[in-house]
DNA sequence: AGAGTGGGCCTTTTT
DNA sequence: GGCCCACTCT
């Protein structure tokens, strides 16, 4: 359902004119504009008016970090840093720019100045300067996470393994052995034995598989997420001159979410500082929920021992809880054994407790939940003020028909991205060749489109570019040479031929410096249009969506500039799912994971059933019952006025009876003397659910 | 060689 | 419910 309304993508270009009237006001930076001391608590104060060295800020939930960090950012420039000698590494992108406006109202200066963005972000950046160090050419490309599934399998194939052979590991599971053991700094074999023993036997033919997947990104010019963080490093330890040079170029750094980071993150900061160590890290340990990407939250833990002068700061004043919310979580969180001890305090007035509540099944707790945000409604918290969170995105499934029955708009944070979507893949796979002609995977999918041509002859083609690639020449060059007409039965020519020309045309460097009309005529020229019709049913909306994709090209710089924006993006804009129209009143639904920074009113949290959340697979894991209680803890902190803990007691699995289901141990496990941190609430349900009424 | 169909499998979180 | 694989038809 979500997914088939692709064409209610918004895609906003990115904002703000309102920084460049800034700029123009006034170009130098003013002392003394910020207001410290109206603006800040004192442990804020502190922070933000420390003098400069490494600093370690634990930052408790709601307690004002993003706020805190934005004027520090400001008393630095006010110290006379030039902004764009700041370095500012944010969880999201869209946390960068926020705090980055903020920064340029705040100080009246250009906040495009400044450097942010997320680590991978970052990293494209200096890697684009400075990448050929490292044997890459300059024009690059990024591999998402469907490139480097394919790009696995594929060179499972290449070694023969694999092909019904005994259980050879699938694609996913070898990527995500591969990226855990770059994330962690271990070697392969190490990953492979701790977490995945059961494949033990085959560990030589997994390391050459891996070999053989580098081998192959490396022929194509590409990196992945992984490797830009890698090649990061390597910038920073293989080359002498170019550390120098990436040492030379900050005079502070900020780390915003430093619980989050992990061993090879938490390496890059350490040595883009090691000149001047004027390093400020903000987090939380008690958030800590990203491990299983290789998280290491002894990151923050240990801070103070590789920087024995640090200064430590702790803000503990919680301004967005009501202290009902807030005792719920403080207790739940004091269950877990490895933090840093601190007590959160609540400054707002009191409210209602949390609400615990036992729903029959699935299809109870659905209607609950949406004759509840109803009735909150009517009580003046509007849809755009609630959202509704759980542990896992299809934990919603029967929410969202409930909530479409009923006529409520919502908004899923999550499901297909708009960049992965097929559509929009397919067309970017035609610029991604353009920008980078020894993309395989691009250039494969791009003549698959032709009527008549699947991998076989696709792969016919690129092994014949590949040898002419080979012999120095450019392969978007010698698409028209006849003899390619060869490799492909005949009935697959006119539309291959129609495709070679396209990419010929695209190719030419006046189309190259203009995005959003390549775009265009992908879809108008290239013969893509048709292409869309015969594959899909939703035909009209997936064009739409190349459309914004067009308008979205228009503000890139160039080519490079727009793919590498795309393949990084993050969390919200354009990767929203939309239903319904009007954007200011719609329900929120998140995964806790996406939720994180995020705040609302109110907050239903769904499925609190032992196994679901916290989630069974990943109470296998070392230490993954207290990640776990973290996740809890981050979902319970989003809150501000109203809690809901909802479970359903019975569930009717795929093709079997009803199975009773166990309340989570994070709700059984809360004191219940002197009183429990909840009420709990029993529910009956009208049969006739009331519809939304304006 | 490609495209379409049916059966067996697993199902967490994401830059 | 979705993904992968094997099988069959064109």
């Amino acid at each position: 359902m979500p997914q088939e309304s692709a064409s209610a993508q918004q895609l906003v270009p990115q904002e703000p004119n309102a920084l460049r009237r800034y700029a123009l006001k006034s170009a130098q930076p003013r002392r003394g504009l910020v207001d410290f001391d109206s603006e800040l608590n004192d442990e804020q104060r502190a922070v933000a008016l420390s003098p400069q060295g490494p600093t370690l800020v634990i930052a408790g939930a709601g307690s004002g970090k993003t706020r805190t960090l934005t004027y520090r950012v400001a008393r630095l420039i006010e110290e006379g840093v030039a902004p764009d000698r700041i370095l500012l590494l944010t969880f999201t992108n869209k946390a960068a720019r926020e705090m980055m406006a903020r920064v340029a109202a705040l100080c009246r200066i250009d906040g495009r100045k400044l450097v942010g963005g997320t680590f991978h972000h970052v990293a494209h950046g200096l890697l684009r300067d400075h990448g050929s160090r490292l044997g890459y050419g300059d024009r690059f490309g990024l591999l998402d996470r469907e490139d480097v599934k394919e790009l696995m399998a594929s060179a499972t194939a290449d070694l023969g393994l694999g092909v019904g052979q005994r259980r050879f590991p699938r694609a996913d599971v070898l990527v995500d052995l591969y990226s855990t053991a770059v994330n962690t700094q271990r070697p392969i074999a190490d990953v492979l034995a701790r977490e995945r023993p059961q494949f033990g036997a085959l560990e030589e033919e997994i390391l050459r598989v891996a070999r053989r997947f580098a081998e192959r990104k490396t022929q194509m010019n590409a990196m992945d997420f992984d490797d830009l963080l890698m090649n990061w490093k390597r910038l920073l330890v293989e080359v002498p001159q170019t550390c120098q040079a990436l040492q030379g170029k900050f005079d502070a750094i900020l780390v915003d979410e430093y619980q989050d980071t992990n061993l090879l993150q938490g390496e890059i900061v350490d040595r883009m500082a090691a000149l001047h160590r004027n390093a400020l890290v903000v987090g939380d340990d008690a958030q800590s929920i990203y491990s299983f990407r290789g998280a290491h939250f002894e990151n923050i833990l240990a801070f103070p021992e590789r920087y024995p002068d640090c200064r430590q700061f702790k803000l503990t004043v919680n301004y967005r809880s009501t202290p009902q919310i807030l005792a719920l979580a403080n207790h739940s969180i004091a269950c877990n054994a490895r933090q840093f001890p601190k007590q959160l305090s609540a400054c707002r007035e009191d409210g209602v407790l949390p609400a615990l509540v036992p729903l029959r099944d699935v299809h109870q707790q659905a209607e609950f939940v949406a004759q509840r945000i109803l009735e909150l409604r009517e009580e003046g918290i509007p849809l755009r003020e609630t959202a509704v969170l759980y542990r896992a995105h299809h934990h919603a499934m029967e929410l969202q028909m409930e909530l479409a029955r009923r006529g409520i708009p919502f908004y899923v944070r999550a499901g297909v991205r708009f960049f992965e979507q097929a559509h929009i893949k397919d067309v970017l796979a035609h610029l991604r060749f353009v920008q980078n002609p020894l993309d395989e995977l691009s250039f494969k999918r791009v003549v698959k489109l032709a009527p008549g041509i699947g991998a076989a002859s696709a792969d016919a083609l690129w092994s014949r570019l590949e040898i002419w690639a080979g012999q120095g020449r450019d392969p978007r060059m010698e698409l028209s040479r006849a003899e390619l007409d060869q490799l492909v039965p005949p009935k697959a020519r006119p539309g291959l031929a129609k495709l070679r020309g396209a990419l010929g045309r695209l190719s030419a460097p006046s189309m190259r410096s203009q995005p959003s009309e390549m775009v265009r005529f992908v879809l108008d020229e290239a013969g893509y249009r048709e292409a869309l019709k015969i594959r899909y049913s939703n035909f009209q909306a997936r064009e739409d969506d190349v459309r914004q994709l067009a308008d979205y090209a228009l503000q890139a710089e160039s080519l490079e500039q727009l793919l590498g924006d795309l393949s990084l993006l993050d969390s919200l804009e354009g990767e929203d799912v939309i239903e319904g129209s009007d954007p200011d009143e719609r329900l929120v639904l998140s995964s806790v994971h996406q939720a994180k920074g995020l705040e609302w009113r109110a907050v239903f949290l769904v499925w609190l059933a032992d196994g679901r959340f916290p989630s069974a697979p990943a109470l296998k894991d070392e230490g993954g019952e207290e990640e776990e209680r973290r996740l809890f803890y981050v979902a319970v902190t989003r809150a501000r006025d109203e809690l809901y803990l909802c479970y359903p007691l019975m569930h009717e699995e795929q093709d079997r009876a009803r199975v009773l289901m166990k309340p989570s141990r994070f709700l059984d496990e809360l004191p219940t003397r002197p009183h429990p941190p909840y009420e709990k609430w029993a529910i009956e349900v009208e049969s006739a659910p009331p519809r939304l009424t304006e």
